[in-house]
DNA sequence: TCAGTTTATGAAGGATTCTTCAGATTTGGC
DNA sequence: GCCAAATCTGAAGAATCCTTCATAAACTGA
């Protein structure tokens, strides 16, 4: 998706007082809410805006349309994940590629986890508001950050290819989608945590064998 | 989701002659052109029947409301590609781990390549139709299927436990899912294929070495 | 050919929802 | 305390969409 077709999304005004900003706050709140507790197809702008404790009215002084509130919630979230996979890499350089993996995993899914019911209500939006492309872009940064960290590795035999990265991330995702929308207990969140390194680690050392 | 949530999805009545099985299969055809060409928001039940051939009063001869309509539609696929993965199960018996999991990949990732425009349309649905729900009740089939499959490999040193299995399930559905929704062409397809080869038996073999 | 059954039609009812805007209220600086 | 800017309000307009039902057409077996 080019970037000006995310444009209508973007926020109509910024908050400049201090209340404002509380309200903007409240909104993004009151939109995972009504997600988690009547689903996307009864999400209507009124329903939000009266969890948030205002008026529909207030709501679209800051975005533009229905849309526009999803998408930010959602790439907000996505943001969050993708810096935190940032800054794994980052403390993972120059360790094994083993501990790596492991660093770079833990922190995808504790930033998954750290608000269980945001990752699972927006699993409901992708649709709507260009997930995909969202996702698309995460992706690249995931890749671009771990393949830059992974080229510090002391036992790298050769650097995996990017579609193998990419790879690695969309599975990872995969599988914390099931889990999350299974209903996911804090024992099967651990055993995913667990499953999900040696996947990675696995897959990536089976890279390294193959270096043709 | 318990049985009696799927309930209200029930087609309201059985086709009997041809001309009603061939309306039927139009309906369901022109679901996924609607959906794949103005996308599930601009997916009206009117639209459906214009591009059906029919009028809107047939379809709900067939269908009690719109979600049921994307219920069938889903559930169909979803089970297409799980008889895929059982028979190539039941294929695969006897043979050693590594050769096994390529054909079990293999299917699935050819199931869903059949139809791409089935598979790509239907991401979209996944949320509104108890999606989540079916895609577990396609995963355990995929889990019991293969499990009994792997205790025929003549290599097998320990059976890997059932989460790895599903997991491993959930991994090849998300990038696959991320492939498709990239805009898959055919070389990342064929990219996909191979990959998602390696991934699962590596997965699967580390499963052997840690068998506590 | 005929009667009973199955299938198709599509206008219209009923309901829901997005979005706007003119005016009221609050805030912050002076 | 005062004023301009910022913020908030919520009823109502406008549009869309799901679903029904009375009627018509097509089919099937006798």
């Amino acid at each position: 998706m080019p970037a000006h077709a995310l444009r209508p999304f973007e926020p109509r005004k910024t908050p400049v007082q201090r209340r404002a900003a509380v309200t903007v706050d409240a909104i993004s709140e009151a939109t995972i809410q009504v997600l988690l507790k009547h689903g996307i197809n009864q999400l209507t702008t009124t329903r939000v805006a009266e969890r948030a404790g205002v008026s529909v009215g207030t709501l679209y002084q800051y975005y533009p349309n229905k849309q526009s509130l999803l998408f930010a919630v959602l790439a907000d979230h996505l943001d969050h994940v993708a810096s935190a996979v940032e800054d794994a890499c980052a403390r993972a350089r120059g360790t094994p590629l083993s501990e790596m993996m492991k660093t770079v995993v833990e922190a995808f899914v504790d930033a998954k986890m750290t608000r269980i019911d945001v990752s699972v209500s927006l699993y409901q939006i992708a649709a709507d508001v260009g997930g995909p492309a969202l996702a698309r872009r995460m992706g690249q940064r995931s890749r671009k950050a771990l393949e830059a960290t992974l080229q510090t590795a002391p036992d790298l035999v050769s650097a995996p290819d990017s579609f193998a990265v990419e790879m690695m991330f969309a599975s990872m995702a995969g599988a914390t989608r099931y889990v999350l929308e299974s209903g996911a207990s804090p024992a099967m969140i651990r055993n995913l945590r667990h499953h999900l390194v040696v996947l990675c680690q696995s897959y990536m050392k089976a890279q390294q064998r193959r270096s043709r």
